[in-house]
RNA sequence: GCCGGUGUGGUGGAAUUGGCAGACACAGCAGACUCAAAAUCUGCCGCCGUCAAAAGCGUGCCGGUUCAAGUCCGGCCACCGGCACCA
């Protein structure tokens, strides 16, 4: 008998599958369509497991929606631009493109070497100029829209990198990607307007049914959304006013100081004529000179200075201090905070260490607070005011309300939603990017370059030094340009887009990859997307998804596409683990995946990485699990050869009834088999339980591997195996499809049924329980009522040795399942 | 601190609606085949106990609901992830 030899087989049907193109695929508006999408890689050079992860779990997707019929969307392509190729450049001296594209071919071949259904004529890369076109083309329509700004901010400088960085991409004040330390710089950059999203962004997470809860959650994190008030103090003696925000009106009786960040601009007024300028420029200086991670650590200690000045609590006229501090934030809310000690841990601790008074104004339920007892603040959201004149005596939470109405009625103050989310910083100070599309004029400022002119390409006259901030702007060919609107010289922005930006449309682009008109057509993009099952990283669940999200609102407002969210669901897979942690070349315990697919086989290697974990969890590598992955494969291979003779002799109709017991009983197991591997992979995404059924499956098929077995059964047994296998493993079982005498080819085949009758057991096996253990167990026959099965239990034996002697209780009988006979 | 997740044999994991805990696989042990080995096929495999059985124990911990709890409720613990001086 032939022995299996994946190698041999995989390369003829890879061949085969692209020469027939039979992964090619055209919107078909009267065929229900869907859009499987694994994220795209960066083309570092090779494949890593977790990309043969997440290619294999997104191909078992696809190919299981292509067999039940769906018109599969299901491509790949390369986020391109990025700083690794940049880098290569410096250190190697090779252009960062030729470096990215040799290395996406041969990641392709890798990909290629997996089976994976790829429609490569949609290969989207984001660095050829058909595509950043179209970035930029996006990049122009949000400034149009009001959404790209540029303004001097402090931002966040990565040295290491030489660029900025958006917030997102500062984990823990080190950069995303190199993990150096982050510095701040004031610069100005261009910003897309995220804000202007905030509430929807935060509102339609709900809407997301299909996605994790804890991805959904760091979004919300991420958001940061808070209620409240936003009210003005007005300052003795000058004709000013503070702003503070709060979502704690209900204290506001209990404000005894007010608290400014030290960047706060009424400062310079507060020092006018102030004998302690000079103290407080002396104390700004030295929290400025502080990192952010020094700034921001729960370490340091709350300080501030005392500027002699007071402002006056608009709610009670009390005259309370101004003080500059080191803790409140300067670009959150108005950059000032009411003090209030009593009600807040961090005023509590200020108050305490400068000795400022402090107002009680709650009162818990159960307990009585008193001020020279307390050693902290009272910070529950439940009590009753004191000390808060006309609100004294009502509920916290009434009280948080009525107060809010009082301000805004006295016009002192209004209901105010604040966001811990930031306007999104998108320039970078590197060469391998999307130019953004804009002119500095001396006369018309900045203007965007015509849609005609798009796209603003890369120039070659480029050198790469280890060191050297904003290549392009060396670039004589580059940088010098003229007006697009008064025709003088001028100088391009010689800064390049965030490749976030890319990534944040490329779904997209794969429903209409060769547009040349449009960066999609409106009808494709509205048949082809949102995009059904979304596959990737946890890694993303901010940055790249809600950026996404962010552009597909954008678009739907500028009518360019129809819907609100890019993502229907969501899946994150876990990481692959090795020896305890992430597989690193730093930790050494990279086991290289096309070492694994030259030994075992494409099939293998996904059959393993899809039975060994849940997909959402973290999968520890095991060389001995791979072998029992391929095992299975050669126990396939074996046993469908052996009935051979059997299945090609047989019919798909076939008369059921000349089967044996045993024979009956196979069928029946198939059509569990069947129900359970549909179950498993339309619905749970639960790929590690749907192969351990068809591994039963195959064992039971070897109960008769010496005796014969109906040819109409083996037949039907074969042909749904190797479809329900397909896929899982594309390549064995289209090999045996051939080898067995089956028409065309698996994975044009359709996905099996089950026929639910043949489901169904003649005879069941129920349980005896006393007093909710179990005793015994009897076979009965399947169509006994519930009356005569719990008579069959009651009698036997063990039931009446057990019983004996005893007073029945009650007797609980569950249909089908088992009898409990509950005794004292 | 707040939010989310996870916790089951030697190991990865299963148990979908409260109804036989440990499917499937890895490792291990044994048998068959073989001169032998590999490969393959078959059987055993939670702990304790026993000649074998029975009984008992057992899903992070404590308690509760229920005839019946890995699953539901209350209270903890540990680990992982996110956010955090956000007022």
């Amino acid at each position: 008998m032939d022995k299996y030899i994946p190698q041999e087989i995989e390369k003829k049907w890879q061949k085969q599958w692209e020469e027939q193109d039979v992964y090619h695929t055209e919107a078909d508006p009267s065929r229900p369509k869907y859009y499987a999408l694994e994220m795209f890689p960066y083309p570092s050079g090779n494949l890593h497991m977790g990309h043969v992860r997440n290619y294999s779990i997104g191909d078992v997707v696809a190919r299981f929606h292509a067999m039940s019929g769906y018109n599969v969307l299901h491509p790949m392509g390369f986020d391109s631009f990025g700083m690794p190729a940049e880098n290569a450049a410096i250190k190697h001296g090779v252009k960062p493109s030729d470096w990215t594209y040799s290395n996406i071919e041969n990641m392709i071949r890798q990909q290629k070497e997996m089976g994976l259904s790829y429609d490569w004529d949609r290969k989207v890369l984001t660095c050829r100029e058909d595509y950043y076109r179209w970035t930029q083309w996006l990049f122009e329509l949000f400034y149009k829209r009001g959404l790209a700004y540029k303004k001097k901010a402090t931002v966040n400088w990565c040295d290491t990198c030489g660029t900025v960085l958006a917030n997102e991409q500062v984990i823990d004040g080190k950069c995303w990607r190199c993990d150096s330390k982050v510095e701040k710089k004031a610069l100005s950059q261009w910003f897309l307007k995220i804000t202007d999203y905030a509430d929807e962004l935060l509102a339609d997470l709900d809407k997301l049914e299909g996605w994790p809860e804890r991805v959904k959650t760091m979004q919300r994190n991420w958001i940061g959304r808070s209620e409240g008030l936003e009210f003005e103090l007005p300052i003795e003696g000058m004709d000013e006013k503070i702003s503070v925000y709060t979502t704690r009106p209900d204290t506001a009786y209990g404000i005894t100081f007010v608290a400014l960040a030290a960047e706060h601009e009424i400062i310079d007024k507060l020092c006018e004529n102030n004998p302690r300028a000079e103290a407080i420029h002396a104390f700004i200086k030295k929290v400025q000179d502080q990192s952010d991670v020094e700034r921001t650590s729960e370490a340091s200690e709350k300080e501030g200075i005392f500027t002699g000045v007071y402002a006056i609590n608009p709610f009670n006229g009390n005259k309370v201090q101004l003080w500059v501090t080191n803790y409140v934030l300067a670009d959150y809310g108005t950059g000032a905070v009411m003090g209030v000690p009593s009600g807040d841990t961090r005023d509590w601790m200020f108050a305490k260490k400068y000795d400022l008074p402090i107002i009680l104004t709650l009162q818990p339920k159960d307990k009585e607070l008193k001020l020279e007892e307390m050693d902290t603040a009272y910070v529950e959201h439940e009590g009753r005011l004191v000390n808060s004149e006309q609100f004294t005596g009502m509920d916290m939470h009434e009280a948080l309300h009525a107060i809010i109405d009082y301000a805004e009625e006295k016009g002192f103050g209004k209901r105010k939603v604040n966001y811990r989310l930031r306007d999104w910083l998108i320039s970078r100070q590197r060469y391998w990017g999307a130019p953004i599309p804009v002119i500095n004029c001396p006369h018309c400022g900045e203007v965007l370059v015509p849609e005609e002119d798009l796209p603003v390409k890369l120039p070659e006259d480029v050198s790469f030094e280890q060191g050297v901030v904003s290549p392009l702007a060396n670039s004589e060919s580059f940088v010098h340009c003229k007006c697009p609107k008064c025709g003088a010289d001028a100088t391009r922005e010689t800064d390049t887009m965030d490749t976030f930006i890319c990534s944040s449309w490329y779904f997209l682009r794969y429903t209409d990859p060769h547009n040349t008109e449009l960066p999609f057509a409106k009808d494709k993009v509205n048949y082809w997307a949102p995009v059904d099952q979304y596959i990737g990283g946890i890694e993303h669940a901010i940055l790249h998804l809600l950026y996404s999200r962010f552009f597909t609102k954008v678009l739907r407002d500028a009518g360019l596409l129809d819907f609100d969210e890019p993502f229907t669901r969501l899946l994150t897979q876990g990481m692959v683990i090795k020896d305890g942690s992430k597989m690193s070349k730093s930790k050494g315990n990279v086991v290289s995946p096309e070492e694994i697919i030259g030994k075992y086989g494409a099939d293998t290697a996904r059959l393993f990485i899809l039975f060994a974990a849940p997909v959402d969890r973290d999968l520890e590598w095991s060389d001995q699990g791979v072998e029992g992955a391929y095992r299975f494969l050669g126990r396939v291979w074996r046993i469908m050869l052996h009935f051979a003779d059997a299945i090609k002799a047989g019919q798909d109709d076939y008369d059921v009834k000349a089967l044996d017991k045993e024979e009956k009983e196979l069928r029946r197991q198939l059509h569990i088999a069947i129900k359970k591997v549909t179950n498993d992979v339309k619905d749970r995404f639960m790929f590690n339980t749907a192969i351990s059924t068809l591994m039963e499956l195959v064992n039971d098929l070897y109960k008769f591997q010496n005796r014969e077995l109906n040819a109409g059964l083996a037949h039907e047994t074969a042909s749904a195996l190797l479809r329900l296998m397909a896929p899982f493993t594309p390549h064995i079982t289209e090999e045996l499809w051939h080898r067995l005498g089956f028409a065309g080819s698996v994975h044009q085949q359709s996905w099996p049924t089950y026929d639910e009758d043949a489901t169904k057991a003649s005879t069941i096996e129920v349980v005896l329980q006393i007093n909710g253990k179990v005793r015994d167990k009897v076979t009965i026959d399947a169509g006994l009522s519930r009356e005569a099965m719990q008579d069959v239990v009651m009698q036997l034996p063990r039931a009446k040795e057990l019983t004996e002697g005893k007073t029945i209780v009650k007797v609980i009988c569950v249909p089908k399942k088992l009898v409990n006979i509950v005794v004292k």
